[in-house]
RNA sequence: GCCGGGGUAGCUCAGCGGGUAGAGCGCCGGGCUGUUAACCCGGUGGUCGGAGGUUCGAGCCCUCCCCCCGGCGCCA
């Protein structure tokens, strides 16, 4: 029995109930203690009068403090004064362990709810948006598992840098320089030649010194990679995985959502077909709104504002110029400068979510392309081999789950998208 | 890394013509027969981020350092 499912009044008037939770609040008026029982599921208040409970049991609670762990039981009753309309009155019940003065109380600052993290997470806005993760997560997965892709589990420690190399992590691999991943994709891209079409969700890490809302040093990555698709092909995977999972929200997270104050209208405009333009495009629309930008240049934060507040649900950008792009990007066969790469970016100012690509699959190519990088091929032999051994036409592509969080759940920072977040120099909790 | 803002009581902040620190909340004690982030009365509480310097005297001025917040770059 939990605290929300008295509140969404499963239980008729009158009938008994056992509850244990945590004291939420506390109000002690005259011979009653009115106590805000907070469990998973939501609060409760639970009336304790002195008269009916005795008062060995009153003196305990009105004694303890936020926070104390507590177990209750009593009979539940419709009552207008409390808050969500029910409340449980008291006939037993005992402080399970104490707390002490409990630092949070709602006021504080950004740093010192970072500090106290490992409190603060039980927080009611916390707790709704750590839901709203696991139905995303929960989401993602149903999609391709109904669909029969494979979940397979690439590692994270590497021995080579697969991007750029200065933003890896270095760790000591038994006295051999090795790096965290800061993606999959290239394991995803072997597994292909056994299982065609894979999927896993990984952490990943990026040691750049960010300062911005939508930036972690390690953050959870759903990658995604299939063979014998193109670039239209996954832009299609990409759209109806989008859609499933904020109608998934939409459905199972609806309250969680009203409480963050997230305007669900603009959830519900999230429909395929998802509106497109190519990088070109993009650019001139920038620049017939007035913002100075070379074709050749990447967005920067202005630039990608003003295009998202051009649409009113996500939007892909496609066929960007090569040298704005990763190495294994696939060149685009009617114009060998560009690429076959297209990013999602949500609306609202949310901006990028998605990264993907079709991939390069000519072993010539992708070696120049790899010593263009200024990349040593060596670090790449069995990338390049999957090039040597009957190479296969394939698209992927990569999601950072805290951002899609982060966009349908309307926070204002990335951090909470996440319970113990990791950027600059915090570490801890 | 760069630009801007900030570190004063447990928390959120005020204090600046340089004269030795204040409010609200919390906490403690008392009161209140239904509270809703309760209310009323009394009390408690500070190496003013750190180290130097200027000065008769520094939270306030100067120098260096540390930490935090917002933005940029980079990206998912």
């Amino acid at each position: 029995m939990g605290a929300g499912e008295v509140l969404e009044g499963r239980l008729p008037e009158g009938s008994p109930a056992r509850l244990r939770g945590w004291i939420h609040r506390k109000f002690v008026v005259g011979g009653k203690i009115f106590v805000r029982l907070r469990d998973s599921t939501g609060v409760l208040q639970c009336v304790i009068d002195r008269a009916r409970v005795g008062d060995g049991v009153y003196g305990a609670f009105e004694e303890a403090k936020r926070e104390s762990s507590i177990v209750v039981e009593g009979t539940v009753h419709r009552e207008p004064r409390a808050p969500g309309g029910w409340e449980l009155r008291v006939t037993r019940g005992h402080v399970v362990w104490p707390s002490e003065d409990f630092p949070i109380r709602g006021k504080e600052g950004v740093e010192f709810l970072l500090d106290n993290r490992h409190l603060w997470l039980r927080s009611t806005r916390m707790r709704d948006i750590l839901k709203i993760k696991h139905t995303v997560l929960e989401a993602l997965r149903e999609y391709y598992r109904e669909r029969g892709w494979w979940e397979v589990t690439p590692p994270i420690l590497t021995g080579s840098a697969v991007e750029g190399g200065a933003t890896l992590f270095k760790v000591d691999y038994f006295g051999e320089p090795a790096y965290l991943s800061q993606s999959a994709q290239l394991y995803l891209e072997v597994l292909i030649y056994s299982l065609e079409r894979v999927w896993a969700i990984t952490p990943s890490f990026r040691a750049e010194k960010s300062r911005t809302r939508r930036h972690l040093s390690e953050y959870t990555h759903f990658e995604v990679e299939a063979a014998w698709m193109d670039m239209e092909d996954m832009m299609r995977v990409v759209e109806e995985t989008v859609e499933h999972v904020v109608s998934r929200v939409l459905e199972d997270r609806g309250r969680e959502l009203e409480n963050l104050g997230r305007d669900t209208t603009q959830l519900e405009r999230v429909r395929r077909p998802f509106p497109r333009l190519t990088y070109t495009e993009a650019v001139e629309r920038l620049r017939s709104k007035g913002v100075a930008m070379e074709w050749g240049e990447d967005f920067g934060a202005d630039e990608e504002a003003a295009l998202t507040r051009d649409f009113d649900r996500p939007f892909f950008v496609t066929l960007f110029p090569k040298q704005i792009k990763a190495f294994y990007m696939k060149e685009y066969e009617q114009d060998p400068r560009l690429v076959k790469g297209f990013d999602l970016l949500a609306p609202e100012g949310y901006g990028e979510i998605v990264g993907g690509s079709e991939r390069e699959d000519s072993y010539e190519k992708l070696l120049a392309r790899i010593r263009e990088e200024g990349l040593d091929p060596k670090d790449y032999y069995w990338y390049l081999d999957l090039r040597r051994y009957g190479s296969v036409p394939h698209s992927g592509y990569g999601l950072g789950v805290e951002r899609l969080v982060m966009w349908i759940a309307g926070l204002d920072h990335i951090r909470d998208a996440t319970p113990f977040p990791r950027f600059r120099e915090r570490l801890r909790p």
